[in-house]
DNA sequence: AAATATATTGACCACAGTGGTCGACATGAT
DNA sequence: ATCATGTCGACCACTGTGGTCAATATATTT
């Protein structure tokens, strides 16, 4: 019954999520520990069962949950009339920011349980993950203006580039805020630096003033 | 006395390097299991520990070792006289995968490694490491030709976001290889496309034709 | 062929950590 | 005063741990 859980304070609901998606994220299911989770939670061991039945439920809920939010609080954010790929790229790095700031283990939590653990799951957690990661593929690629890119290169291969780019960028950045609090820091500087480095990509991917047609 | 393991037949040596690099790159020191390990590698339980005396030396022994391989199969075969960033790369990709197919859990394990107890290894370790680590600075950044990147964007900036690019492809064909046996296939389609991505870039971040002074 | 040295195994050990339970107790509502 | 709801952590049976070692197979020397 999970509806306990959710009615939980703010506060302590977010240092259990936190605490259980970093130990899933890190471990993976088999070897994740409940010990561990409830130490770092700060609950007694007897609550984790009270809320969750069993460690198994605990690790379904976190995927379910963590694919409602990525839907909601990301894809359905992106505003896809926007037709400059990297403009709506960097709309969307507010959201994501937002998401990491208040749950830093979630990106990894799933990146983690889709490559080890997506194929045994439940056929219902399986399908919303499928149909999310669709729309993520239309949210992001779906009416995008290729005659901004240049003629001379393939655009699938500047897609790509640009995607990689923006995710080294983002591996970079949480190695370099690994000490921080996320809580009270200014992002702003950070922006600034993301949008430098989408300046370049524009300059280097699209078709300069003078080549517009 | 890890000369009795150097002394091994190459294929039981290497299946135990295999199993072992994996092991540690997967579950880090702590929880790595010497269990798991003698499975893999197919040895009896008391060979590991004959070879090694125990599993902090086996580590230790890896860790060595992937930096003396990494230095002398990679490192010191980057030719620096070329002055084109982008080609110097190119250059250097024959012999990362290379090393890759010979022993695909190396560089999984360095980062491991790396990322979540560097600091506490033994001086000997650390200071190799660091020695490695900036020698890989200037063979890579060291005597490059900045002339040949247009005039319009930061260098510095242009440098990441190629660097980016390529771990990016990098990751990318893993993931694609993941359940392909390494030892009997055929690269070069893979280098063709990796020396196109290269050519997009160069198209975009390097002088055109025109524009050389 | 006998004796010795080296290589190899896996059952075994004490122990640490596992997921999960449950009686004791605190808190707040009725 | 009673009762429902929360909360805790000692406890349990059990699994897996790093490491040992007597037994044995194999290779080398005499």
């Amino acid at each position: 019954m999970s509806s306990l859980f959710e009615n939980l304070d703010e506060e302590k609901k977010q240092r259990i999520l936190n605490a259980a998606f970093q130990e899933f994220a890190e471990h993976g299911f088999e070897k994740a520990s409940t010990n561990r989770i409830v130490k770092k939670a700060k609950i007694g061991k007897g609550m984790l069962f009270y809320y969750f039945n069993n460690k198994r439920e605990l690790y379904y809920y976190l995927i379910d949950f963590s694919l409602d939010l990525v839907l909601k609080d990301y894809l359905e954010r992106i505003d896809t009339s926007e037709t400059d790929f990297i403009e709506r790229l960097k709309r969307t790095a507010k959201f994501k920011l937002s998401i990491f700031a208040e749950n830093p283990h979630l990106f990894n939590f799933i990146g983690a349980f889709v490559l080890v653990e997506k194929e045994e799951l439940p056929l219902e957690l399986k399908e919303k993950y499928e149909r999310l990661y669709q729309l993520g593929h239309t949210k992001l690629y779906d009416n995008i203006d290729y005659s901004l890119f240049r003629d001379d290169i393939d655009v699938k291969k500047a897609f790509k580039l640009i995607t990689w780019s923006i995710y080294g960028y983002e591996e970079e950045l949480k190695q370099r805020l690994k000490r921080q609090s996320l809580a009270e820091m200014d992002y702003e500087p950070l922006f600034e630096e993301f949008y430098d480095y989408l300046e370049v990509l524009k300059i280097s991917f699209y078709k300069q003033e003078g080549e517009k047609k």
